[in-house]
RNA sequence: UUCACCGAUUUUCCA
C-alpha cells in the first residue's frame, strides 16, 4: 500500500485528479485497503486543485470507514479552507477540530491558529486560542501567540494584538523577536511612536529579543513621522547597546536621511556601512539615488546607477522609476523618455508607476499629445489606467 | 502526505 500511496501522490502532484481517482478505484479492485495516508494524499490533491467539495466528500468517506482523522488531514483541510473556503465550512471544521480533544500545545493546533491568521480569519484563530486556554494546564506555544499578535498588528488592530501579548506574558512565555517586531510595527503604523518606544524599552528590560530589526522599525517610524532627530538618537542608542546595524538598518537610515534632504549624512552612512563590511543592495542604492533625484542632482543619480552595475547589481524597476521621476520633475522629458525606451533593452517592463509618472509630467507640461500617447502605450505592457 | 510569517526603496502639490 506504500507503493500505491507513492504513485497516488505523483498523480496528485501533477494535478491529474481524474487519474488519481481512477487509480484509487483500482486500488479498491485489487483489494488493497486505503489507509489514512491514502486519504490525506487525495484530500490534499483535491484541495490544491480547488475542488473543496470533492476533498470534503473523501474526508467524510474516510471517517465512515472508521479511519481516525489525524493532525495532517486537519492541516490540509484548514489550509484549503483558508484558500477557498466558505464561512459554513469553516465553522464546521472548527467544531470538528475542537472535538478532537488535542492537548492545548499540540503542534496541529498551533499551525491551525497560524493558518487562520494568515488567511485573515482572525476570529477563528482567537476562537481556537480561547479553546486552548480553557483547557488549563499547558499553555499554547509562542508560535500560536506569535501568529495572533502578528495578525492583529497587520490588521491595524493593535489593541487586540496587545491583549494577546499580555495573555502570553501571563503564561510566562517569552515573545520571540518577531512577536516583538509585529507589535512594534503595529504601533508605528498607527503613528503611536511614543508607545512603541516605551514598549521597546520594557522589552529590552525584560531581556526579550530586541535587535537591529526592532530598532529599524522604530527608526523608520520616526523618520516617517518627520522626527529625524529622534530617529538618529535611536540609531546611536542602538549602537551603544552593542547592536550592530545590518544592511536593512543602514538602508532605512539612508532612506530616512535622503527623504529629509540630508544628503551628506546619507553619503556618510553609505561609506560607513561599506567600511563595516556590509554590502549595499538595491534598496540602499535606490534610496540614495532617490535622494539625489529629489535634489535635482541627476548627474550623481546616474553615476550611482552605473556604480550599481559595476558592483554586479542589477538596477530594477524601482531604480528606473526613481530616475524617470527625477527627470520628470525637472521637466527634462527627452531624458525621461530615453530612459523609458532603454528599459526594454535591459529587460525591464514599464509598470503602472512608470506610466503614471510620465503621463502626469506630460500633463503638467501641457503636452497632451504625448500624454495621450503614453496612455495608449500602457495596454501593450499589460497596464490599465488606474 | 500538510510548514508559515517577520524590519528598508519608486508615481499621484490636492485628495
Amino acid at each position: 500500500s506504500v507503493t500505491f500511496n507513492t504513485l497516488l501522490k505523483a498523480l496528485c502532484k501533477e494535478g491529474d485528479m481524474e487519474g488519481a481517482r481512477a487509480f484509487f478505484e483500482e486500488m479498491h479492485g485489487e483489494g488493497i485497503a486505503p489507509d489514512s495516508f491514502t486519504y490525506n494524499i487525495l484530500i490534499d490533491g483535491y484541495m490544491k486543485a480547488g475542488e473543496v467539495d470533492h476533498a470534503k466528500s473523501f474526508y467524510t468517506e474516510m471517517r465512515e470507514r472508521g479511519l481516525k482523522p489525524d493532525r495532517f488531514v486537519y492541516n490540509i483541510l484548514v489550509a484549503g479552507h483558508c484558500k477557498f473556503g466558505r464561512e459554513e465550512d469553516g465553522d464546521q471544521l472548527l467544531r470538528e477540530v475542537l472535538t478532537m480533544d488535542l492537548l492545548p500545545n499540540h503542534p496541529a493546533l498551533d499551525l491551525m491558529i497560524a493558518r487562520f491568521c494568515w488567511a485573515g480569519h482572525l476570529d477563528d484563530a482567537v476562537g481556537l486560542l480561547w479553546h486552548m486556554l480553557d483547557k488549563d494546564g499547558i499553555p499554547p506555544s509562542v508560535f500560536a501567540f506569535n501568529s495572533i499578535v502578528a495578525g492583529f498588528s497587520k490588521a491595524r488592530m493593535v489593541d487586540d494584538a496587545f491583549d494577546a501579548y499580555r495573555v502570553m506574558l501571563k503564561f510566562g512565555l517569552t515573545p520571540s523577536a518577531s512577536t516583538c517586531g509585529s507589535l512594534l510595527m503595529g504601533l508605528c503604523k498607527k503613528g503611536k511612536l511614543q508607545e512603541a518606544r516605551e514598549l521597546m524599552d520594557k522589552m529590552i528590560e525584560k531581556g526579550f529579543c530586541i535587535g537591529a530589526e526592532a530598532f529599524t522599525i522604530l527608526i523608520d517610524g520616526y523618520f516617517r513621522k518627520g522626527d529625524e532627530t529622534f530617529a538618529l538618537t535611536l540609531w546611536h542608542e542602538m549602537e551603544q547597546k552593542g547592536i550592530s546595524p545590518d544592511v536593512v538598518a543602514f538602508s532605512a537610515l539612508i532612506n530616512g536621511l535622503c527623504k529629509v534632504g540630508y544628503m551628506d549624512k546619507a553619503q556618510e552612512a553609505f561609506v560607513n556601512m561599506s567600511r563595516r563590511g556590509l554590502v549595499p543592495n538595491n534598496f540602499t542604492y535606490n534610496s540614495l539615488i532617490g535622494g539625489f533625484c529629489k535634489n535635482g542632482n541627476m548627474t550623481e543619480a546616474l553615476r550611482l546607477e552605473s556604480e550599481m552595475r559595476k558592483k554586479g547589481l542589477v538596477p530594477d524597476i524601482f531604480t528606473t522609476n526613481i530616475i524617470i521621476h527625477g527627470f520628470c520633475k525637472l521637466q527634462r522629458m527627452m531624458m525621461a523618455n530615453s530612459i523609458y525606451m532603454h528599459m526594454y533593452s535591459s529587460g525591464l517592463v514599464p509598470d503602472i508607476v512608470t506610466y503614471n509618472t510620465l503621463i502626469s509630467a506630460y500633463c503638467k507640461a501641457f503636452d497632451m499629445v504625448n500624454a495621450v500617447d503614453f496612455v495608449n502605450k500602457m495596454s501593450a505592457d499589460g497596464c490599465e489606467p488606474d
